[in-house]
DNA sequence: AGAATCCCTATCGAACTAATAGGCATTGTA
DNA sequence: TACAATGCCTATTAGTTCGATAGGGATTCT
C-alpha cells in the first residue's frame, strides 16, 4: 500500500475537523490555510469523503464540512483504502487468497504479501481520528484506542533491524 | 509500499534462481519462459539486480545468470527495497522519524506510518528466498528461516477484520 | 569465424498524479 | 429580492511513472 499525497492531506485535513469536532461547518478555505493544503485540490479530495459518507457539508453562504461520525468511529483503513485503494502491497487481500490457493509455484511469495497486508490491516483498523489527538504539551506521541468496545492493541517494540534501521 | 509489476517479476526471476542454485549459469530465456515473463523486460531487471550484487551473470555462449550467494542469505526486503523502494507507505523511515520530531501537529499521523513500515520491515527483513521454497508435494505454505544466527519470526494469527476481510 | 548470450541506452504509449480552472447550484443575509 | 459567499461538478493540464520493446555493441564458447 501506498499513501499518496492526496491520502496524506486527507488525512490531515480529517486530524483538522477532529480538532473543530462540534463546532459547525468549517469552510475549505480555512482548513486549506490552516493544514497549508493547496486549496482547489482539497476541494476534491472532501468532495470525495463527502461521497463516501466520512465528512458533510452545507452550502451557500456560512457553509463548510464537518465529520459525519465521531472520530472514535471513523478508523485510518476506511480513508486510506478510499483515497489510495487495498491494504495489500500488491493486488488485494482476495486475489492474494486466490493466487495462494491456485499458483502453487507461488503460494509462499503471496503468502508473504497477505501477512504484510494483513499487519498493515491490524494497525489501520484498530487506530482512528480520535487516537491521533494529541495534547498540546504533551510529548512523545503514543495514543490508544478504547471507546466503543474495540479492542485496543498497542503495537509495542515493533523494530526490524538494529537500532539504526532506515528503510 | 507498493510492490511493482516489476517487483514482483524480480521476485518471481530470484524464486527461479533458487530452485536452481548451484546448477551454473541460466540463461534469460529460460528464465522468462519457466516463470511466463517478458524476456526484454526481464533482462533490465537482472541488470539492475546484477548490479545490485544479488546476481551474478556470465557472459557469451553458455552464458546467463544465478545467485551470488546462498538462498538463506537474501532477504526480501532487500529485493523490494532495490526494486520498489522505501518499505514505509509514505516517504522513508528517515523522514518519517524527522517528521515526528518536528512537526508536532501530525505527529501521531506519522508514527502510525511508521509502525506500518517497521510491521512491514520485520516481516520482509525475516523472510529469505530460501524460505519461499515449497515442496512439490506439500499443502497449504507455512515457511520459517532458521539459519546463520537470524531470529526465527511466525507471524501467527495475524488477521484484521472478521473472518471475512477483503481489502 | 561465427553463433550465442549478456550489456546498455533509447524510446514509446498508457496510466497515474497533483494541481488548476471555471461555471453552476444553493443558501444566508442586507 | 438581490447578491455575496460557499460548496458542487466536470474538464483540462503538465509532469511523472510504469510496463514494455528495440537494437546495436561487447564478450565468450566452440
Amino acid at each position: 500500500m501506498k499513501i499518496s499525497q492526496k491520502g496524506l492531506y486527507a488525512l490531515q485535513a480529517l486530524m483538522m475537523l477532529t480538532r473543530r469536532y462540534n463546532q459547525g461547518a468549517i469552510r475549505i478555505r480555512d482548513i486549506a490555510y490552516e493544514e497549508s493544503l493547496p486549496e482547489k485540490f482539497l476541494e476534491l479530495i472532501l468532495l470525495e469523503l463527502k461521497n463516501a459518507r466520512i465528512v458533510e457539508s452545507a452550502r451557500g453562504a456560512k457553509g463548510g464540512y464537518q465529520l459525519r461520525r465521531p472520530p472514535d468511529e471513523i478508523r485510518l483503513s476506511e480513508i486510506i483504502r478510499l483515497v489510495d485503494g487495498p491494504l495489500a502491497p500488491f493486488g488485494d487481500a482476495e486475489q492474494l487468497r486466490g493466487l495462494i490457493t491456485r499458483d502453487a509455484d507461488h503460494r509462499a511469495l503471496y503468502q508473504v504479501f497477505l501477512d504484510v497486508r494483513d499487519a498493515a490491516a491490524k494497525i489501520l483498523e484498530n487506530t482512528t481520528l480520535a487516537d491521533l489527538m494529541t495534547k498540546p504539551g504533551a510529548g512523545p506521541a503514543r495514543r490508544s484506542s478504547k471507546k466503543k468496545g474495540e479492542a485496543s492493541v498497542v503495537p509495542l517494540m515493533v523494530h526490524a533491524g538494529g537500532k539504526e534501521g532506515h528503510d
